[in-house]
DNA sequence: CGCCGATTTGATCGTGGTCAACAATAGTGG
DNA sequence: CCACTATTGTTGACCACGATCAAATCGGCG
């Protein structure tokens, strides 16, 4: 399992939070030195295997957490156990349901991965307590809800193949940068991705099958290159691209 | 056309907010009576009809606002020309992007509505100088934030049938409600659409003659009945429900 | 080399979109 | 009050996309 920014991975936090890789990029950087320390102490760092569940949907909301590194996902369950994932989320990326009873969806690592606890309590507190925090809370809220509307047209708009080309486009841009926080520079050709083929379904609302055809499809046409299974190289970045604006 | 709450549609914001139909409700809920005056003197009202646009995707975000009456949606478009909605806007809710540079979607009235507007800059710094408020805002754009997630989870997953059903049922619950707010108790068994079937079948991702045929299908099966174009009577409610968790 | 899970390919089917015709309603002016 | 028109809603025929089920193939690992 590939492990993004695995150095820091068993870091603890009664080390500080000053040497944290995210410390900048989280929400905490609407935080001074001191402030950081006070808030440090209300949490701890816990790692998660790929797959191993932190929150549950439907559960009284008892934790929030920053993620430190690798990758989990949202999702969200119809009455009749149908499921959509409704939201990916990246190092630097806040979880959790601050001032609110419940969960409205469960929270599951994708990857191995690193975050940072805290009792929902504890933190709504703490963010009282803080403004300049929860503004920060607020401008990122905002942001994950303007990229959750986009995705929403997405999935409901988009043919299979546009979907799989958006996925794989914003997949390049973002892994590569993952241990710098949400920096997405100049696109790398090549990279692996931290999960299979029903993972990638599962966020596009596709079948695994119909993936496979796209992205064999998109083989065919020269687009795309698969090194290995779990490695991508995009041959066509300008006609992938192209790809995503219907066929 | 039938108008939420009509009696308050010329009120003027220089009357002062203190007799706002959605003083108590919206966000300004957060704010003590001095404070309610002085953000009132930066906003004004405006009457929007039925189709009109407040706020078109991709422009600059200039500015935000409260709904006092009348319902809004917003809108997504794929870079192709495609369109989702990915939002209804009620009465008290709030409007717009505080703190961005770019409005992600369109906003625009779906009936006759009337708006409490303020110049974006204003805003932003009249919030930043009262936590209370973007406290509230936080709390809001986080319950948005859930309720987009569910709602793409029913895009995603849903049947056409189930979608008409579950937007019965919604509709239902806050119709009869809209003038005192978000206050959702037992529900009309007949209600006035505020709006024709595009409007239904654009918010569930659906072409009309399938929204059409999913009312029809109903009707057939003694679950709906139409005394005009515009109200619907829920026969059955028990039955609505149970088409809403698969069929 | 042989096994197991992940991926790929193939065949079939159902849902919902599209295009086209038709019906009903709401407006409009005589 | 009644044509007449424009708009909105309804129905039908047909088709494409993607789901599903089943089978084949690949790749990693003992």
């Amino acid at each position: 399992m590939w492990v993004l920014t695995e150095h820091l991975a068993v870091e603890s936090l009664t080390d500080g939070c000053s040497d944290c890789a995210i410390r900048t990029h989280s929400i905490c950087a609407a935080l001074d030195h001191a402030e950081v320390e006070t808030l440090g102490k209300l949490g701890r760092r816990r790692s998660l295997k790929a797959g191993e569940p932190l929150i549950w949907e439907g559960d009284e909301s008892l934790l929030v957490a920053n993620v430190v590194t690798g990758m989990l996902k949202l999702v969200s369950s119809t009455a009749d156990g149908r499921e959509q994932v409704v939201g990916m989320v990246y190092p630097t990326d806040f979880i959790g349901r601050p001032f609110g009873a419940t969960s409205h969806h469960s929270v599951t690592a994708i990857s191995d991965a690193t975050v940072c606890v805290f009792s929902r309590s504890d933190f709504d507190i703490f963010a009282s307590e803080h403004p300049a925090l929860e503004h920060k809370l607020l401008e990122r809220t905002l942001e994950e809800l303007d990229r959750t509307r986009k995705w929403m047209a997405l999935l409901s708009r988009k043919s299979a193949k546009e979907k799989v080309a958006i996925f794989l486009l914003d997949m390049a841009q973002r892994l590569p940068n993952l241990n710098t926080g949400s920096v997405r520079e100049g696109a790398q050709p090549k990279f692996e991705l931290p999960f299979g083929r029903p993972v990638i379904a599962d966020v596009l609302g596709l079948s695994t099958e119909t993936v496979c055809r796209q992205l064999t499809a998109l083989k065919r046409e020269g687009i795309l290159e698969f090194p290995t299974r779990r490695s991508i190289r995009i041959a066509q970045w300008n006609m992938l691209e192209s790809v995503t604006r219907a066929e």
